[in-house]
DNA sequence: TCAGATTAGTGAATGGTGTTAACCGTAAAC
DNA sequence: GTTTACGGTTAACACCATTCACTAATCTGA
């Protein structure tokens, strides 16, 4: 279609695009600091010459932070994979571990994507936001789990004012396009898994919490215990915990 | 005793270390960034002459968190003591809403403080973090709960081995001397509070939830209700909640 | 009291950062 | 085939942390 009549230069342009993100990770993951300098340095160019493709070093950040959440959210989603599609509650605990076991592997990286100020609301960067790839992946989870088990959530009416409203015309990452506005309290449900995930991680992968309790990942599994009642998972968390363990140890 | 007779030079020297969290205490409030050229220009000194006094910027970046810290402490503190003493649940959920309002207010402190990686876990930063102000506090207000209500708590021998040695000797902040080992559970309960705790405000403070509900506040006080619940305050909601509004509106 | 040592500051310099401006050759467009 | 736009360059500016050599003031001990 309109892909296919790229001119040489556009085709060009975007493999430059490529490379620059590429480079970029790859420092990171070196654990070198993110400089205009070092990006362009890698490739065998000057400082620059970037400004011909991102605006300022925030834009680049902002993109790369993208790109890291969409690949990051590869490894959760095989995480998940890794368990029958029938069994969605196993799929999540797997995602979960997932999730917390690369923060804590990579922890520059998730500071960028996680950890990152929103202020500013420039245009660009709520956008990308708005399409988190590891949002879209929990969200989808959790819905997969209530339509197996139909866990109590609360309804949209019971809700306060704001969050009726947030959850009917969601910014933040949800595809919620497939669940009806009855049910759309399940959008509450995950922004609540969300933040209790979010803050135990978080604290760990800032090392604001005993050493041995962070080692141990004991907090990590209380939370998520908790939050699992919270979802009517108790009688499966026999099951659950002992694969959390072994995920969490693997 | 000791203090008195200070030579004129160390007098000279402790008023200058002051000056310098002062002046970097400043210009974090005005919004500006925080550099040893802008602080020593604030004194009016050079960027240099701070090696006298601090052996890098990460230094001064710790030594002003640790004040800040403090200063921060006294506000939670004094919204505790709005309430009356024997009212150990308003208090604690009062200190909680400064905790939360703080943060928004002073986001760039709040980073620093409480979003600052201990990952280098070198000896000065680990023990300001145990001297941590703010963390004496909580755990102060949620063992003054448990004296009045004896919330239940687990048993040391319940708990997972590493988090029963991190609760019998913490080195976390944690005023732990007075309660005695049998009780020790009482700070995993503080750790499960403080991890829920953190994880909206922080989630709040970056940004990275929908707009309507940080300006609402519905998911801190869904969350601090949800802690309510764990320490046996739920018959007191009906109380709390409404307590709670008013301080989030003031 | 006075010489020697310690201390708190300076200015200059190094090497790093993001960013802007002027320039230039080459590839695309008409 | 001429013109235009693009993608790169170098040079420069304004910051940043940090180190070094040096100076002037203060403290210390004989």
């Amino acid at each position: 279609m309109v892909q296919e009549q790229q001119t040489r230069r556009e085709r060009q342009r975007e493999a430059t695009f490529d490379e620059i993100v590429r480079a970029s990770r790859e420092l990171l993951a070196e654990g070198a600091e993110l400089s205009l300098r070092a990006v362009a340095g890698r490739m065998g160019m000057t400082a620059p010459a970037l400004y011909r493709y991102v605006a300022s070093i925030q834009e680049l950040v902002d993109l790369v932070a993208f790109e890291i959440d969409k690949a990051a959210t590869e490894v959760f989603s095989a995480a998940a994979d890794t368990q029958p599609d029938d069994d969605a509650a196993a799929r999540l605990v797997c995602a979960t571990v997932a999730f917390r076991q690369w923060a804590l592997a990579n922890t520059r990286e998730f500071s960028l994507v996680f950890a990152n100020p929103i202020a500013d609301s420039s245009c660009a960067r709520r956008d990308l936001l708005t399409a988190s790839a590891s949002g879209l992946l929990f969200t989808d989870l959790l819905h997969d789990l209530w339509v197996q088990t139909k866990y109590p959530i609360p309804r949209v009416s019971d809700l306060p004012a704001a969050v009726a409203e947030a959850v009917t015309d969601p910014l933040i990452p949800a595809n919620v396009e497939q669940v009806p506005l009855e049910d759309r309290g399940l959008i509450w449900v995950y922004m609540q898994g969300w933040t209790m995930l979010y803050g135990v991680v978080t604290l760990e992968v800032f090392g604001h919490m005993d050493p041995r309790v962070i080692a141990s990942g004991e907090m990590f599994i209380d939370t998520v215990r908790s939050f699992a009642t919270r979802i009517g998972l108790d009688h499966d968390w026999k099951r659950l915990e002992p694969l959390m363990r072994t995920r969490l140890a693997g």
